[in-house]
RNA sequence: GUGGGCGUAGCUCAGCUGGCAGAGCGCCGGACUGUGGCUCCGGUGGUCGGGGGUUCAAAUCCCCUCGCUCACCCCA
């Protein structure tokens, strides 16, 4: 090191380094063929938004707009904030750019960082990736039901077998004030019982003690009625439906009347997706229905369901045969030896990787010792040496690094024989 | 925001009753002029997170600071 202090990243953020990027561009690539199978379209939106997006969405009162906003001023004094969610940004674009004029409904689906000023931890990161999915237009139960069943079929896909779903009802807007009140009713009376933030909670945010992780808490909570009893006929029925659909698809769910979401904009259908390999409350996935997020945003009355995997949680917890098909996608080493071949290596290469090959080229000029070292070392599944002797006679040597077997095949058939070794589904 | 643990080589760590900064792994090379994974040998690599203090002498003791990490909180 020099005298110059060593630039480090910022707290809370991360280098993904290969070859866990290849990771997170797999699991990438099954949520775009997923969620596109399902009829979803990507949407891109700013990585910034005016400040008063998401205190207007989110909620005033919550977390995330209290303390944990990465807001600044530009140059012009405008008060910006890095987005903490994507579900504000969906519906400040639906507004924006006149999507309910589009036929409905309207399937959108985002890929990118978020940003929280939060404290590090696992899991837990101030710059994270979230996979969201959002459903507008269509307010019945099977709208859910279908963002669920895609949630579903996605994880699926990358191979998890013991994630848990949760669900609950919040019923409607106007039920809200009649089951904060059924809360403190119930909780008043023991109130010096409580933890010291529940004690501040009961009076600031009631729904928030239901949730609390003191056992105590729990306990008390668990005397609250839960908000499916308070809740509207029609919320009830609707969410009620919305567990029949899972039913029917075998999708394995829990109802959890404790389940509270961190966000304002909820009603009705709410869900999140826990590991067993995670800390406890640490979530996957979140999601659950908005109707009234667009409007309050100024825009027409447009119903919406959504939600947003935890991309960094994800890959962290990803299934082992997941990951290991992904690292272990065959490769193979090209090792020119001598003046002639380094000559004439690069073209065959080319050759072969337009021949669908996955190949790398050996250009330092170690001997072929080194070279085979680096290749078994590095996972290579096969070597190809190019010498004077193979170059002479129109052919390549084939090794394969995990038998220790080698055959010379010509120059062009390369390709033929690598996929009929190495290719896919081997 | 609250509370704990930890900073020594690229990685995992030892060294802590102050006395020349070490090991294993990794990486590079050689033994083996065109055949890897074993073995052996060699090389690479650190102002001991940073600053200050005590001392003849500090990785080690004291103070400050920065960073990492875990839990709470909250959430993806």
């Amino acid at each position: 090191m020099g005298k110059a202090p060593v630039i480090q990243r910022p707290r809370g953020t991360r280098d993904l380094l290969p070859p866990e990027t290849r990771l997170w561009q797999a699991v990438e690539e099954v949520a775009r063929e997923v969620f596109g199978a399902f009829g979803a379209e990507e949407i891109r939106t700013p990585i910034f938004e005016p400040t008063e997006l998401f205190v207007r969405s989110v909620g005033e009162t919550t977390d995330i707009v209290h303390k944990e906003m990465y807001t600044f001023a530009d140059r012009k004094g405008r008060s910006l904030t890095l987005r903490p969610e994507g579900t504000a940004s969906v519906a400040r674009a639906w507004i924006e750019n006149g999507l309910a004029d589009r036929s409905q409904p309207l399937r959108l689906y985002y890929i990118g960082p978020m940003f929280r000023y939060e404290r590090m931890q696992r899991g837990r990161f101030r710059q994270f990736a979230q996979i969201g999915l959002e459903l507008l237009g269509a307010d019945g139960p099977l709208a859910d039901a279908e963002v669920l069943a895609a949630l579903y079929e996605f994880l699926g896909r990358l191979g998890f077998k013991d994630l848990e779903v949760h669900l609950n009802n919040l019923g409607d807007p106007e039920d809200r004030p009649r089951y904060l009140s059924a809360i403190r009713d119930t909780l008043a009376p023991h109130r010096q019982e409580l933890c010291g933030d529940c004690q501040r909670r009961l009076a600031e945010n009631p729904l928030r003690v239901l949730d609390c992780k003191v056992p105590r808490c729990g306990e008390l909570a668990a005397a609250v009625p839960s908000m499916d009893s308070v809740a509207s006929q029609a919320s009830r029925r609707h969410v009620g439906e919305v567990e029949e659909q899972l039913a029917r698809l075998a999708i394995p769910f829990r109802r959890n009347p404790r389940l509270v979401r961190g966000l304002d904009y909820y009603l009705r259908t709410v869900f999140e997706v826990v590991s067993p390999q995670l800390g406890t409350g640490t979530v996957v996935c979140g999601g659950g229905r908005y109707d009234r997020l667009i409007a309050d945003l100024g825009g027409p009355a447009v119903p919406g369901i959504g939600f947003a995997v935890g991309e960094d949680r994800l890959v962290e917890i990803l299934p082992e045969g997941f990951r290991t098909s992904v690292l272990a996608r065959p490769r193979l080493y090209v090792i020119p030896l001598g003046e002639t071949a380094v000559r004439h290596a690069l073209p065959h290469a080319r050759a072969w990787v337009r021949g669908g090959v996955s190949l790398e080229l050996e250009v330092t000029g170690r001997s072929l010792r080194a070279a085979l070292k680096r290749a078994a070392g590095e996972g290579f599944a096969a070597a190809a040496i190019l010498g004077e002797e193979e170059l002479a006679a129109g052919e390549v040597t084939v090794r394969d690094l995990a038998r220790g077997e080698q055959q010379r095949v010509a120059l062009a058939a390369l390709p033929e024989v690598w996929h009929r070794h190495w290719g896919r589904g081997k």
